[in-house]
DNA sequence: GCACTTTGTTCGGTGACCGAACAAAGTCTG
DNA sequence: CAGACTTTGTTCGGTCACCGAACAAAGTGC
């Protein structure tokens, strides 16, 4: 043993700048909620002495992170200067890897967006196309938005697979077996130059909806996005969870219906089977013959005409939404007895279809839970649209960055 | 306003005394955790110097709660002086409230078995009689453990019923309506004059697990309990998670079967209409025709004669315990894809069955899980027995204590 | 105009924690 | 067996986060 670097180098460790500590922490992200809030708020919110908080603003404000945003209403003695959050201290990439889909969104501190970019793509087949994508698009967003690239401070990243907690680069590998061994991860961080984040969509997406959705100060709920699969971000204590192994939430293969159909999983009547984007359109045409007189007859449907189809109160797209709602609310109740969420937040291809969705829904499972739990929570649709799951990716390094503001351009770690 | 006494007396509460702040919170876990421990050691998992460990550790001794208990093996320098826990500082109550019985346990705070008393009564429809039994038993329990009484540190008591997080009072109501209007809380208080806690019984069977079972050092499984009633705890990152409204792990009105019989919640097929002491016994007896030679024949059977024909391998019961199993190896299968636990506990009337439960259970499970997660999570019977929940009662008290050691007697707070 | 509030800053003080140094009590090697 | 090296636990002076008191500046209300 060559002496003990531990005892000098490890245990707490020296905090030899600003903005790492969990006071300062606190304040900022005080500051970042409140917006406008003056010392003497922060302060009494916080318990800490004015003297202790005037101290820490200071050297928040030498960070650039915060500003000095003018003078608030009196409260019966001198007028409070007001402290803000500057939403422009940087930028950030958000990146939805979809199934066929590549999308990429760039906001600001606020969850604004300043740029966005789609493509559909083969992904599961053409890794290195997707790759090559992804940087693409961020480079072009990135331009469009114009500002100085050093202002980026990190990307996001939401794949359709489970992540293991302890190995992100090894993500993809289950559901994505072509991209074994490609990690998009090391490739983005080498060319943007900035950390990289990756998490499951539907995580992502519940995220999206906690800092600017549906599910703004709730602490517990659960998200479910129905895309090319079926999956749920459960939010339990404010926190993403993930479960002993990574896989929480991947309710794709629940078995609702013993006799249903085989799934790719081997099982049968997986709820994949049922709802799914191609599951979904599928259903939609063979429907046709049935309802000779939809608006659909005589397209090639795609899941945006049918919700269009849906919201016009076209028949044959109510029985497709009615006949979704029916299985996905036999999972809802199972997820309401289970865990009691504060609520349910629907999110992808069917969130449009809003009250049309919902209520068959809450009908399916008013049958099938206890009255107490079932009217505890409210089943809502998310009203983030498309770009939820981007916008997630992106919040989650803001999430990261407000934790560890070190992260943040401009603030030095020595 | 006359004055403002929030900035004197609230923030952060003044510690006058021993034992309450962060450190002393942290190295006394450990203390209880390892049972004997170095000052050196605590240093190096705490990260924090060995002065400070030293200076700590020196309080606590002075509170009784610790001792030095001799001399440990050098490392190769000084042999280190060994602090150990004083199990015997204080002891707890533990209370398990069942539909048709009460028990009672005492312990020290290693969960040893001091004394233990169990009778049947009708909890549902006498409450002024159950209110009266719990305290006696609680005497008698102290009676023969024949210590000084002024160790008593607190009660738990374990309800089948959910509980409110906010008001644990008005707990019973939903369960026991007889019981409305009775805090037993209060009586209990009063008459034994230490702190009362209250929880959901298999919210308290999981905690048991976790501390003295099969779950010890996992921090998120799911504890499955059949009793009168169906019920799970469900442990989230090391802490009992209770969902809203509370009601999280009612899993008993889960649907599992829309055409089967009627249940008292008012829907159909509920898993309480299949699974549930009554049910298992009945069951039972309907079994006796078609299984004439069973030793069960002739018998008014009960669900430990059931529990005992199983493990003799008795084809009637073992029908029974199979199907059961199946029955909840299909709410196992959905709480596995949802919450990937670590894994899975049984515990209550079915656990001694061991793996004639398990085993079908399982078989059940993997015909509806993906791989991944069915393979992840094992599933597993609870050894612990009967006292199993009122040890848990008595154990979250001994959690509250370590977690604010004011609790224990002799620590002064002031 | 005067009494009273509120805000933000300054400044001396307290306490948790640290590192260096040391004595005591070990182990290991030549 | 002696000397070199380790490990433990304690002592002691120093640092840093945080506090409270005091104060000036800037308000409000009668």
């Amino acid at each position: 043993m060559t002496g003990d670097p531990k005892t000098a180098a490890g245990g707490r460790a020296r905090l030899a700048a600003v903005a790492d500590d969990d006071l300062t922490r606190t304040v900022l992200g005080l500051v970042w909620s409140r917006r406008e809030v003056s010392r003497a708020e922060i302060s009494r919110d916080t318990g800490r002495s004015r003297s202790t908080i005037s101290e820490v603003v200071g050297r928040l404000l030498g960070t650039g992170l915060v500003a000095e945003m003018g003078a608030g209403e009196s409260r019966g003695g001198r007028r409070p200067i007001l402290v803000g959050f500057r939403d422009d201290a940087g930028v950030i990439l958000g990146v939805d890897v979809g199934a066929t889909h590549i999308s990429v969104i760039l906001t600001d501190l606020r969850g604004r967006t300043l740029a966005w970019r789609e493509h559909s793509h083969p992904v599961r087949t053409d890794p290195k196309g997707a790759e090559a994508l992804i940087t693409g698009m961020g480079e072009v967003c990135l331009a469009e938005w114009n500002g100085e690239r050093s202002r980026l401070m990190g990307i996001g990243v939401a794949v359709p697979s489970p992540v293991d907690p302890d190995s992100p680069d090894r993500v993809l590998e289950r559901v994505l077996p072509a991209w074994r061994g490609h990690s998009v991860l090391d490739r983005l961080n080498s060319v943007f130059g900035v950390p990289v984040f990756v998490d499951n969509d539907a995580n992502l997406g519940a995220v999206a909806e906690r800092w600017w959705g549906e599910a703004v100060g709730i602490d517990d709920f659960v998200y479910l996005k129905v895309a090319t699969g079926v999956g749920a971000g459960l939010m339990i204590g404010g926190e993403i969870y993930r479960g002993a192994t990574g896989v929480a939430g991947e309710i794709g293969h629940v078995a609702i219906d013993p006799s249903g159909p085989e799934c790719v999983c081997g099982n049968r009547g997986c709820l994949a089977t049922f709802v799914g984007t191609r599951q979904l359109v599928d259903r939609a045409r063979a429907l046709l013959e049935r309802f000779p007189g939809s608006v659909l007859a005589g397209t090639e449907p795609g899941i945006r005409v049918i919700e269009d189809a849906a919201l016009a109160d076209d028949p044959l797209a109510l029985q497709v939404v009615n006949e979704a709602a029916v299985r996905l609310g036999i999972v809802v109740a199972g997820v309401l007895n289970l865990l009691n969420p504060g609520s349910v937040i629907l999110g992808g291809s069917l969130a449009r279809a809003g009250d049309r969705l919902v209520e068959p829904l809450r009908d399916a499972v008013s049958t099938r839970t206890l009255v107490a739990s079932a009217a505890a929570s409210d089943i809502r649709t998310s009203e983030l649209g498309e770009r939820a799951v981007a916008l997630g990716a992106a919040t989650h390094v803001l999430v990261a960055a407000l934790a560890n503001p070190r992260l943040f351009p401009g603030v030095k770690s020595a």
